[in-house]
DNA sequence: GCCGTTTTCGGCCCGACTGTTTTCAGTCG
């Protein structure tokens, strides 16, 4: 069992448990032993049985939780979660999906109404049976009404390359007002998550109302969700929330930091605050009065808001990167003053998987290597397909020669910069590699990955990988893990196992940087470090402008903890050689 | 349900906004 399956186990539970008016702070109790769960780079279920590593070793799971764990594990199932799933029937959770419906007003409707489903939701508001209820009105039951197809439509999350487009776009809109100073977009997407569900920006003003007028009224704004005196919170075309909010220049630091998030990891640092004799909220760092808990009023107990850095300074700690505010060892290395310097886009000096017209890209061999010089790299390796992905064109060994031979011509007039010459070899349904020995021993460069076979169980697709690691000629494995977000695994792979591997044989692990992909994700990343194995960060480039979308795959190498140093292409070629023992 | 150099009980982050209430609960981030 993978860890997001035993991670949706607490999550689950915790939602019924909420629902059902629990203790808030046992549901959160599993909300958080999910996001440790699906946070761990090594597998749970092996830990389960194994004494040298505990589940209550992990910081938030104690006896009860690691009970229920192993029971998961050991039989697909939890006492608990089965009774709470008889008592409450799936259809009614979905009530809660509703925009401003939360466990309270859902089990209200459920128990006073008998409502089940959201079809039946929408009858009762019809009927205005929903106004009748204490605590709704007309207003809530016409909002019910108005958040049922969300409901329905789920939170879907965009790539954050998307988000990008529409933030872009939003923080030069709000430039040119000029009640607007320092513009800072937040959350999620500056935490650099590979999906948003919506945006955070951040203003600073002293005229927060000229601000919010100005964002009220941008063609893309479609519907006003909420205004306050600081706070605006609208709808885009297309569906996308963005959460406005203006503050003074003094809190600006503080505001920063507050709607970064994430909503974990600002709990850890006020809880830190706390013990520090210290509050913190998007004003400020204040310091609470001794007797009466109450902190002195306005400027006189501020300690910092003005900067982040002043924050995080204000409890001791180093400024974090957002990419790391995620409750997960950020503080422990923060407060060791062992914060890993984070890898950046300029630290790239190869780019290891990319494909031209000879199978499926849309430039030329000449093309991407003039691309790739003039955004400043020093070497690319080309792997167009073998010829078992034959949609794609791929390439056997006779027209392989030929346009290696075509890269010796051209690296001839090449000066500072190299193409390598490689492939990316696919890895058989049996096992085995789509091209004879003798000619992956000639290339440079052999990416191996999986495209046929792909429903295999588990096993079978992990020995596939295994083996292709064996292989003395292939350096790296393309889409080890075979994620495509938003979407269910195209295949399923034993990722403890293809480290093991990786480790056994000096190989390389690539993290594609295609933002649909990004199939080392930040955890898998982290569980791929903590082996000691080198990443590669390729961007699979179909096209010149594909090659920048490294800068996406260096967000999760960010959020996994990467310095250049665990990089393979933050080397030069000679030094990757070097890396995989074929030194000069 | 978890946790503990203010330890085995009593805490557990903090504030904005809405709609309902006439002083606040629920929801959200």
């Amino acid at each position: 069992m993978e860890n997001p399956q035993i991670a949706a186990a607490l999550d689950e539970i915790a939602d019924l448990l909420e629902f059902k008016g629990e203790n808030p702070f046992r549901v959160r109790a599993y909300r958080n032993a999910g996001r440790l769960v699906r946070d761990q780079p090594e597998s749970i279920a092996r830990s389960v049985g194994d004494p040298d590593r505990p589940l209550t070793s992990i910081r938030g799971i104690g006896k009860d939780l690691a009970e229920k764990i192993t029971q998961l594990v050991e039989q697909g199932r939890i006492d608990l979660l089965d009774e709470l799933r008889a008592e409450i029937p799936a259809s009614v959770m979905l009530l809660m999906r509703i925009p401003g419906l939360g466990p309270k007003k859902a089990a209200a409707l459920y128990k006073e109404l008998g409502v089940q489903s959201l079809d039946a939701l929408r009858e009762a508001c019809l009927a205005h049976r929903v106004r009748e209820l204490k605590g709704f009105g007309e207003k809530t039951e016409e909002a019910i009404l108005a958040g049922i197809p969300f409901a329905a439509t789920t939170s879907e999350r965009i790539y954050w390359s998307e988000a990008d487009r529409y933030v872009q776009s939003l923080v030069a809109s709000l430039a040119v007002c000029p009640a607007a100073g320092r513009i800072a977009p937040a959350g999620s997407y500056r935490r650099g998550r590979e999906t948003v569900a919506d945006v955070d920006l951040l203003v600073e003003s002293s005229d927060p109302a000229a601000v919010m007028d100005h964002f009220e009224r941008l063609p893309e704004v479609v519907s006003k969700l909420g205004r306050g005196d600081t706070k605006l919170s609208v709808r885009l075309e297309g569906g996308l929330q963005v959460d406005l909010r203006v503050v003074p220049t003094e809190s600006f630091g503080a505001a920063l930091q507050y709607f970064t998030g994430s909503k974990d990891h600002n709990v850890v640092l006020r809880g830190l605050a706390k013990s520090r004799g210290l509050r913190v909220n998007e004003y400020g760092v204040f310091r609470v009065a001794d007797r009466s808990g109450e902190a002195p009023a306005g400027e006189a107990g501020r300690v910092a808001g003005r900067t982040e850095e002043d924050v995080y300074a204000a409890l001791g700690l180093p400024w974090i990167p957002p990419e790391l505010r995620e409750a997960r060892r950020e503080f422990e290395w923060a407060a060791h003053a062992a914060l890993p310097e984070l890898i950046t886009v300029d630290d790239l000096r190869g780019d290891l998987h990319m494909h031209t017209t000879e199978s499926d890209g849309k430039a030329t061999l000449e093309q991407m290597a003039a691309a790739a010089q003039a955004r400043g790299l020093e070497y690319i390796a080309i792997t167009d397909h073998s010829p078992r992905v034959s949609m794609a064109n791929g390439l056997g060994p006779d027209r392989l020669r030929r346009q290696w031979a075509a890269i010796d011509r051209l690296n001839d007039r090449l000066t500072g910069f190299v193409v390598l010459k490689g492939v990316e070899v696919d890895i058989l349904e049996g096992g085995g590699l789509d091209l004879p020995d003798d000619v992956l021993a000639e290339a440079d460069w052999v990416v191996a990955s999986v495209h046929y076979g792909q429903r295999q169980p588990r096993a079978q697709i992990t020995a596939r990988i295994t083996g292709a690691l064996a292989h003395p000629s292939v350096a790296a494995i393309a889409h080890p893990t075979g994620r495509i977000i938003n979407r269910r695994l195209p295949y399923e792979v034993d990722l403890e196992a293809v480290c093991q591997a990786a480790v056994r044989h000096g190989k390389l692990l690539e993290l594609n940087a295609n933002p649909a992909r990004l199939d080392l994700d930040d955890v898998a990343c982290a569980a791929a470090k903590a082996h000691g194995i080198p990443i590669v960060i390729s961007s699979d480039a179909h096209s010149a402008e594909g090659l920048d979308v490294t800068r996406y795959g260096i967000l999760q190498a960010r959020r996994a903890g990467l310095t250049k140093a665990d990089v393979a292409n933050t080397r030069s070629w000679s030094e990757v050689k070097r890396l995989l023992g074929r030194g000069d």
